[in-house]
DNA sequence: GTCTTTCTCTAACGGCGTTAGAGAGCAGGT
DNA sequence: ACCTGCTCTCTAACGCCGTTAGAGAAAGAC
């Protein structure tokens, strides 16, 4: 039963999911696969290089995308896209920041590349397809990397913040009044973007 | 010359144009000024404060932002605010990466009151206001964070990339044909988010 | 002249990523 | 049977890091 990097990548994913990405360490790592932290070394370059691996297993569900069905319109097959980023990204603690710090994800290319060659089939200009997409993919990390933020520390002061901007608590309020959800916000936002 | 919270935090910009977010070391800072580490503590809560105070500072010049002037449309005004948000950042390496890991910044906030107000202000709903301020926002700071990562450490197979993304490839090439800067990349981009 | 507040110090703790280099186990060749 | 070489893991250590406890100097308040 020899480690590989498979087992690896997949322990420091666990790891990941239970303490965050300060969490990640390479002694804890070494101790959950019984082995010291050295031998990690044999498997994995450095520590940025574990970080992309496990960047791409996170975001591993994207490479199964498919373009959009038959008849399907091209701009809510893009806004499923991006949900399914989010959603990816959401399903372990600082996804974003891991996503976000691994420099140019074979898979987030791979999603990009469909993306585009979809939307240019169907009749954007290749200008169009590349600006829709870099749009929808940046705004998607920036959006999740926010939402994984720590909660502020100090409880803060709540009427202090009213009075200083009254509009961003009314449009907040006012959002949520009839029933909306976060998942709402998210595809809210991307319909931003792409509007037909 | 008593040293004071304004001079910690001046020094420790100074350090992160050097060295970047990595570079900023509380032994270094302090060695900067002419003390000893433990000595921050005095005026600063810890390294998390400090670059909440690094993050206020690279947003400083955002503060003295203004609403339109008399005729000009909203639009054209946020796209001017987007660039100036992302400006900042550029100013210092890691800067994305440092106003990002700043939750809730305060100058930040005041941006997306002054911008939601005006929006509300030119007609549109409160939602439309917020959901498009929101956009912004989040998208610039995500457009920066990747604009400002450092490039793949091992000279990476174009060949191979090519052969795997041609549609992206292709959009890149076709996007500075005519001689386009990155800077209009960036303008191009918020106006797929801000279209009259 | 004492007291108190303000600021800086030394010493140390426990953690981190990483490297050098030794050695165990096993495969294949002769 | 022996050696060689490859694969994988080990011990030991280096130089950093953020942070805390607690002593002490200097300056202003009474």
């Amino acid at each position: 039963m020899a480690l590989d990097r498979e087992k690896v990548v997949a322990a420091a994913v666990s790891l990941l999911d239970e303490g965050g990405l300060d969490g990640l360490t390479l002694r804890r790592l070494a101790d959950r696969l019984g082995v010291r932290a050295p031998t990690l070394y044999w498997h994995v370059k450095d520590k940025t290089a574990l970080i992309m691996a496990v960047a791409e297993a996170i975001l591993a569900g994207l490479r199964e995308l498919r373009g959009p069905a038959a008849g399907e319109p091209w701009d809510d097959w893009l806004v499923g896209v991006a949900e399914r980023l989010r959603a990816a990204m959401l399903a372990h603690p600082d996804g974003a920041r891991v996503v976000s710090s691994a420099q140019l994800s074979e898979t987030l290319s791979g999603v990009a590349e469909l993306a585009m060659s979809t939307l240019f089939a169907h009749g954007l200009t290749l200008r169009q397809a590349r600006l829709t997409v870099l749009v929808v993919e940046r705004f998607t990390v920036g959006y999740v990397l926010e939402e994984q933020q720590p909660p502020p520390a100090g409880s803060f002061d709540v009427d202090a913040f009213t009075r200083r901007h009254p509009t961003v608590v009314a449009a907040i309020g006012d959002y949520y009044l009839d029933g909306r959800t976060a998942d709402d916000l998210f595809r809210d936002s991307v319909r931003v973007i792409v509007s037909r």
